[in-house]
DNA sequence: ATCTTATAAATGTAGGACAATTATATCTTA
DNA sequence: TAAGATATAATTGTCCTACATTTATAAGAT
């Protein structure tokens, strides 16, 4: 890897830049193929290149989202409880909320609309809705469009289904249905302050279902 | 990696355990070793697992920091990105607060006094004012006892701090000093609500700092 | 009981082969 | 001549095998 980056600098390589294939690399070297795949590989992680199946690979500039996203693939790895997880959620959410009601765009509203119809219309299948559900929240963050938070609650939530095998019953859905379109109102009326309590309503009724304290 | 990483939440692996071998874990995953191998390696880039010769993979202990220095040198920050970072803080702090009035012990309070007088006996140096207003911000979050919130606020402030070279002015600083007094009384009194909402004064006085708009 | 030695296990590296994908050149046809 | 279809080459992705290197463990000798 050292001697890729050491390349790079030599050749003035800029982002977006081809680097030579696999096997030149190797041959101008003196080591395998494979020892290069794995350098490269350790750098595409790290943001540095990117490579495309028939082309090659090309240099890419690290952007800032790629740490959170590292940060919270180490963090699966450490003792992660549902409860810690679930105050994530209770933290991160009704923010998100209130930026959401700020930040949101017509198509952002569309997509809301889109997962809450689709609940209802699915009050039967448990699977779906928690599916649905999960295209709520996430529609939310992503109306506050802030890239960090996107990443950040995505993998909160990866993190839950992994730790959280069975679902919410039904009937807890259906008694959350009403508190979803309360919550899409203040968004589409841009009124942050409403999103976020209501919001925050969400996560306690969410908290109570999985039997533990209200937050605030 | 994803297979990997449900691997190691499903059998409770924490940091010092031992991995499968790769044959073994190119066998259960019914790919091959070298597949196996890159995987490992993009792991072994973001501090996820390390590699002995002879002996096998272990997983490690968790060091953010570690990565951040690793990609400093070729970050790429984006003018926004600094504006983006100031919202997650707004988002993360005020809903930490709350959390830190209830889960906090009598050391977390210690640690809290500590960086608040440390800060009103040095109200001329602006680089150590900076420095104690992280340790608070950091002592509230880590009172909140969750990990998560804890590893994410820190890695927000090194990204700020890698952006933002030049710290506010020292006048914004002892501005600020009478809130922090506040958020450490509602903490000591228990009190989550009011800690979350001087915590979220707070942000508001550091967006106007930077002439941002409130939020919420 | 201790030191030496052999063995086994694991990662590190190398080479080859083929699949999948993509871009490019060639050929065909209107 | 131009456009579309086809063949070719290049590149990454995956798998397999083999061997070197390192480490821990077990067996044996003194």
């Amino acid at each position: 890897m050292q001697q890729l980056r050491k390349l790079i600098a030599e050749q003035d390589l800029v982002p977006g830049d081809r680097l030579p294939s696999e096997q030149e690399l190797a041959d101008h070297f003196n080591v395998g193929r494979h020892t290069v795949r794995e350098a490269l590989k350790k750098m595409e992680v790290m943001g540095m290149v990117r490579s495309q199946v028939g082309q090659g690979s090309f240099i890419s500039e690290i952007r800032v989202e790629k740490i959170i996203d590292l940060m919270m693939d180490q963090l699966i790895i450490g003792p992660s409880d549902n409860e810690k997880l679930l105050e994530l959620r209770c933290v991160i959410e009704p923010g998100s909320a209130c930026l959401s009601a700020i930040h949101r765009t017509e198509n952002d509203l569309q997509e809301l609309r889109q997962s809450i119809t689709a609940m209802e219309t699915m009050k039967s299948d448990p699977v779906k809705l928690a599916e649905m559900d999960y295209q709520f929240h996430i529609a939310v963050v992503k109306a506050a469009h802030n890239d960090f938070l996107n990443s950040l609650l995505k993998t909160v939530f990866v993190l839950l289904s992994t730790k959280n095998k069975e679902s919410l019953g039904v009937d807890k859905f259906i008694e959350m249905l009403p508190i979803h379109s309360e919550i899409y109102k203040a968004i589409e009326n841009a009124n942050p302050a409403a999103a976020e309590a209501k919001m925050r309503q969400h996560m306690n009724l969410l908290r109570k279902a999985y039997q533990l304290q209200d937050i605030s």
